[in-house]
DNA sequence: ATTGTTACTATACTAAAGGATATCGATATA
DNA sequence: TATATCGATATCCTTTAGTATAGTAACAAT
């Protein structure tokens, strides 16, 4: 019964291909889900840390995304007994492999950046 | 006079880290800006063939996204003076050049699905 | 008794993205 | 003359994303 996908065969079909990014990008997506995850990159943190380290993010945001991202196998999160509570968030071994991806995509932005001014 | 930041200053910096990813980000993002470069990556298409490859899409948002994708420097607009007109659309080298990106989304989509699978 | 902390939630709103539908100008074909 | 093609644009509407502001429960400190 295996029925999986090999990466070569999605690869060679446009719409696979397409909707498979798209799983990636999905994970991603919205205004505040790259930097949550750029302030878990390095160390767990509480949401009032988090919150600290995005300014201008608001608590509804906030707790609304890192739902998203737990359900998305994204970010663990744990809940502390102390008083008063705490909680913490983490990113999964998962999570913590997309920096790879993002760092690709950080060096094709500079790239392309580059090109695109030498172009014109 | 070279200010330029290096990918080490970049990646060493959450802010400027997330800064630059995004600007990958938002040269793909929208519903339809990834079915087009597919529609693009292996050939060169006019208007209304691109339509036909991405059948839900109207014509309005077509011309809207080809239009960002041009000002981005994604794609390239050539103008034949044939009868009727015709217009083909292609990539650029620089958006040629991100599939390898895609690449590297498409196969942690694949790792993290199992992962998140197989985890839960 | 009042104030503060943590980790949120509720309600109401505005802004941005996208969809539906009709139309355009130039020209060809039936 | 009527209809079709190409590459769009115009107008209006709906849906989704994000913002603003206030409030909650449980407790602790002052």
């Amino acid at each position: 019964m295996d029925d999986k996908i090999s990466f070569k065969e999605i690869k060679a079909c446009p719409i696979q291909f397409v909707l498979a990014v798209n799983d990636t990008l999905n994970v991603i997506n919205g205004k505040w889900k790259l930097p949550i995850i750029g302030s878990l990159l390095f160390k767990k943190r509480r949401f009032t840390e988090i919150q600290r380290n995005i300014p201008k993010i608001t608590p509804r945001m906030l707790s609304k995304e890192l739902k998203d991202l737990e359900m998305n196998g994204m970010v663990k999160r744990t809940v502390y007994d102390t008083i008063p509570i705490s909680v913490e968030y983490e990113l999964t071994d998962s999570a913590k492999s997309l920096s790879d991806v993002l760092d690709k995509m950080l060096e094709w932005g500079l790239q392309h950046r580059e090109a695109v001014l030498s172009g014109s």
